[in-house]
DNA sequence: CATTGTGAACGGATTCACAGCC
DNA sequence: GGCTGTGAATCCGTTCACAATG
C-alpha cells in the first residue's frame, strides 16, 4: 500500500467512495457493484475498479463488493481508521464555521486546538475548547501529535503561521487563505482559495456547455 | 475566444493569474515576466505562457507582460468585466460565512439573494440582504438573472434545491453539499465538499512525500 | 454469466526545445 | 539578449476490451 506513487487523481475520489459506502451500510447494502457505485458518483465503472485495484482486489468477480469490508479497506488506506487530530487556525467568519461543521463533527476527525491572533476572540468555547493565541499553537501541537492543519488566515499573515505550523510537525495543510505557501517538500498542502473556485465557476455560467461536474 | 472547449485545467488557473497581477498592480509592478509569475504561482513559466497564449498574445517578446493589459484581458476572459450576480442557498455555518467573506465583498461579485428553509433564520440581515424563504428563490433569480449560485443546504434537500435553481436560470453551482448533483447538460456543477477536501488531505498527513500544491 | 481486474489504446495536459520577435 | 509563443515529445490518467474467476 505504497502511498509514496499514489496518484493525486485516485486520493480525491476515495474518500467519495467511502461517502457512499456509508450511505449503503446505513441502509442495510451488503454488496454493491462498480455500475452501480458508479451511478451514485459519476466516475465511470471502469475508473472506480482501477482505483480500488490500485490497492489490492477487494472484490468478488461475478458478485460485487462487499460495503462493509470495502469500507474497511478505503478507511485504512486513507488513513481514518483512527481518529485524526486537527487544528483550526484563523478564526474569523469561515474558521468559525469549520470549527462548528460537519466535517469536525463526525467520528473521523477531532479538533484538538483552535487559534486566532485577534485577542477578542479567544476564550471563546467552540465544542468544549478555547480559542486560544498563536503563541500557544507549538505546545499544542507537539502535545497532541497533530499532523493535519486547517488554515483560514488573512493572506499577510499565513506563511508565518505555516512555518511555525511546519516547525512544530504538522505534514497537511488545508489552505483556504489566497496565497501561494511555501513549504518544505515533506508537508502537504491543498489549495481551497473559495474566491479562486468561484471565480473559475463565473467562467462557465454563461455558457451551454456540457456538465462536467468537478471535485 | 471559444469558451466552448478550454481545457479546465486552464480555467482553473486563471483566477490565480488574476490574484497575482491585482498584488502587483497595487504595487505600481507594470511588466511581468512569465519567469516570475511562475515564482508567485507554482505554475511552470511555460504553461503559464500556454495558458495565457490560449486566448490570444497578449506578452511583448523580449520583454514581458503589462499587468494592468493582462488583468483587463483575463477579467473578460473569465467574465468579471462585469459585476457577477450570484444567490446563496442555505444559511448555515458555512452559508453565513460564506456571505460575509471576502469572496463576496470583493467587487467582481455581488450577492442578489440569500435563502434558508429554517424560518428561525429568515429575515436576518447580512450586508443589507435579508435572508428569504426558498419558495422566494423563483421570483429573485428571475428578476435579478443571477446565474451562478453556491449551494450549502443538507445533502437532503440538496437535489430538490437544485431543481429549483436550475428550473429559474442559474447555470452555474458551486455544490457544498455532500451529494452528487442530477443537473441539465447546460448546467456546470462545481463540487466543494469540505469533507472529501479533508479527507483526502489526511491521506498525504502522514506520508514524507513531496510537496504537491493542489488547487 | 455477471462482474472484477488489467494490459493496451487513447487522449488531454505538461514539458521540452527552439523559432520568432522586440 | 531576453522573453514570448508554439510545434513536437512526453507524461499521466482515462477508457477500452477482454481475460480471469466466483
Amino acid at each position: 500500500m505504497s502511498r509514496r506513487s499514489t496518484p493525486k487523481s485516485v486520493v480525491k475520489r476515495l474518500p467519495v467512495y467511502l461517502r457512499i459506502l456509508d450511505n449503503l451500510i446505513r441502509r442495510d447494502v451488503d454488496i454493491i457493484s462498480s455500475r452501480v457505485l458508479s451511478e451514485e458518483t459519476g466516475f465511470t465503472a471502469e475508473q472506480i475498479r482501477k482505483d480500488l485495484a490500485y490497492f489490492g482486489a477487494f472484490g468478488t468477480r461475478g458478485t460485487g463488493y462487499n460495503t462493509s469490508y470495502l469500507r474497511e479497506k478505503l478507511l485504512r488506506i486513507i488513513g481514518l481508521d483512527k481518529q485524526t487530530k486537527i487544528i483550526i487556525v484563523g478564526y474569523g467568519h469561515l474558521g468559525k464555521a469549520l470549527a462548528r461543521y460537519n466535517m469536525v463533527k463526525n467520528p473521523y476527525v477531532k479538533v484538538v486546538g483552535i487559534f486566532d491572533a485577534d485577542p477578542a476572540e479567544m476564550g471563546a468555547e467552540v465544542e468544549g475548547l478555547r480559542v486560544l493565541a498563536i503563541s500557544k499553537l507549538p505546545e499544542v501541537a507537539r502535545e497532541s501529535k497533530a499532523k493535519v492543519a486547517i488554515l483560514t488566515v488573512p493572506a499577510e499573515e499565513a506563511q508565518k503561521v505555516v512555518d511555525l505550523m511546519v516547525e512544530n510537525g504538522i505534514t497537511a495543510i488545508l489552505n483556504f487563505a489566497p496565497t501561494k505557501l511555501h513549504v518544505p517538500d515533506h508537508v502537504y498542502v491543498h489549495n481551497a482559495d473559495l474566491t479562486i473556485e468561484l471565480q473559475s465557476l463565473i467562467y462557465y455560467a454563461e455558457e451551454d456547455e456540457k456538465t462536467h461536474q468537478t471535485e
